[in-house]
DNA sequence: ATCCGGCTTGGGAAATTTGCCCGAGCTGCA
DNA sequence: TGCAGCTCGGGCAAATTTCCCAAGCCGGAT
C-alpha cells in the first residue's frame, strides 16, 4: 500500500440524492486532500464502484431505497475487509448507530454535523481509525447508561428497516420490491413488529417511530 | 451588485443540515446566476433571514426538526405574500405537495432530480412561475384530485373528528363506541378520509393529521 | 461437535378490513 | 320544491391481517 497521506484520500460516495451527491462532492474537492473518485446512487452499485476504484473511504447514506445501507456495508466489507466505510445520514438512533458499526462501519456521522467535522471524521476513517460526531457519542453514551433499553432495542435490524419505511408512508409491496422481500414476508414482519411492540394499530407503530426518532414528522 | 434583476438570482437556503446547504450553496453557485444570499437551519429562522435578505428565492426543505416547514412556508408567506418559495424535499406524498402549495409555495422538486431540473425550478420560480420535478408531476396526475384547499379544508366534521381519534391510536371499533357509530361506518369514513386526501396509507394519514396539528407526536 | 436460540424468510388458512357501489335521512339553501 | 352535501350504514368481492408453522443460517454456549 503506498501512502495515502502524500496523494490524497479518493472517496467513493454513495447517496440516492443525485443533487445531494453533487453537493458533497464540491465541498469535499474544496477540501484540497479529498477526491471523489466514483459515485453511486444506490446499495447495488456501490459495490461495483468500490470493486472499479479501490476508493481509501467509502462515504454512505444508509437511508436509501433498494437494498438496506447495512446490508451495502456487510457486502463490501465481505469481500473486501480492508475497506474504510463512513456512514453518514441523517438518522441518529442509537440502534442503527450499533447496527452499523457492527455490519463492519468505521465510523458514523450525522449530516447534522458540522461540514469541518464530516471532512475530519473522513481523513480519521482513512488513518484507520474510528470516527463518529459528536451527537453520535453522545446518544451512544446515554445509550450505554440507560438500563431501560429503547422499544427498538427489541426488534432485529430487519424489521427496524421496514418499520421505518412503513412509518415513512411506504405501501407493503413497496417495501417488499425496496429490500427485494416477497410481499408475505413483508406483511410477517408487519405483524411481528406489532405484536413485538405492543402497537395494536398502524397509527400507534407511526407515533411509535416517530418517536423513537425512526421517522420524522 | 446594482440591480438583483440582471445580476441573478437571490436565493435563501433553508435545509438543518449544515453540509447538505454547503452543497446546495456550492451547486448552485456554479450556476453563475444563481447567489446564495443566506442560509437558516430551521423554521424560526427563516422568516427572519427572508426578512433580513429579501430574497428573490426561498429554498427549503420541509422535513425539519421543531416547527413544520409548512408552517414556515405558511409564516413566510403571510408576511411577504410576493416572496418565492421552492420546496426541495426528499418526500413525494402527494398530500405533502398539496398541503404545501396550498401553503403558498411556488414549486416542489424532490432531492431524487437532476441538479439542472433543480436549478431551472429555481429559475422558474423566480420568474414568478410554478415548478415541479417531473415525479412530482406525476404523482399530482395520478392523484388528479379536487382543485385544492387546505387538505383538512376538504374534510367534514365527522371526517375530521374521526381522522383525529385514528391518528390517536384508536381501533376502529374503539372510535366507533366513542361515537356511537356502527364499525362499518367507521370503515366507510377511513376509506373516504383516505380518498378525500389522497393518502394511500395508514401511516400517511398519521403523518397527514400530524403536520396539520390534528394530533401531536 | 452439538445443541440452542434468535434472525430471516416465507407458506397456509381463517378472520378481518378495504375498496367501491349503493340508498336513505337530514339539513341548509336557492 | 329541489338540489347539494353531510351523515349513516348495507353488501360483497378483493385484499390484508392475524396467527401458527417450518426451514435455513449463524453465533454462542456446552
Amino acid at each position: 500500500m503506498n501512502d495515502v497521506a502524500a496523494t490524497g484520500i479518493s472517496v467513493l460516495l454513495v447517496d440516492d440524492h443525485p443533487i445531494v451527491r453533487q453537493g458533497y462532492r464540491r465541498v469535499l474537492e474544496s477540501q484540497g486532500d479529498l477526491h471523489v473518485v466514483a459515485e453511486a446512487d444506490n446499495a447495488a452499485d456501490a459495490y461495483g464502484a468500490f470493486k472499479a476504484h479501490d476508493p481509501d473511504v467509502v462515504v454512505l447514506d444508509i437511508s436509501m431505497p433498494g437494498a438496506s445501507g447495512l446490508e451495502a456495508i456487510r457486502n463490501i466489507r465481505a469481500r473486501s475487509p480492508r475497506a474504510r466505510i463512513l456512514v453518514f445520514t441523517m438518522h441518529n438512533e442509537a440502534v442503527l448507530v450499533k447496527a452499523a458499526f457492527s455490519a463492519g462501519a468505521s465510523g458514523f456521522v450525522t449530516k447534522s454535523s458540522e461540514p469541518s467535522a464530516v471532512v475530519n471524521a473522513i481523513r480519521s476513517v482513512a488513518r484507520g481509525e474510528r470516527a463518529m460526531s459528536d451527537d453520535i457519542a453522545h446518544i451512544l453514551a446515554e445509550d450505554s447508561l440507560s438500563p431501560t433499553g429503547s422499544v427498538l432495542d427489541q426488534l432485529g435490524e430487519r424489521e427496524i428497516e421496514i418499520l421505518r419505511q412503513f412509518a415513512g408512508g411506504a405501501t407493503t409491496e413497496e417495501i417488499a420490491t425496496h429490500l427485494n422481500l416477497s410481499v408475505k414476508t413483508v406483511q410477517n414482519y408487519h405483524y411481528l413488529i406489532k405484536t413485538k411492540t405492543g402497537a395494536r394499530t398502524d397509527a400507534q407503530l407511526v407515533r411509535l417511530a416517530a418517536t423513537c426518532g425512526l421517522t420524522r414528522i
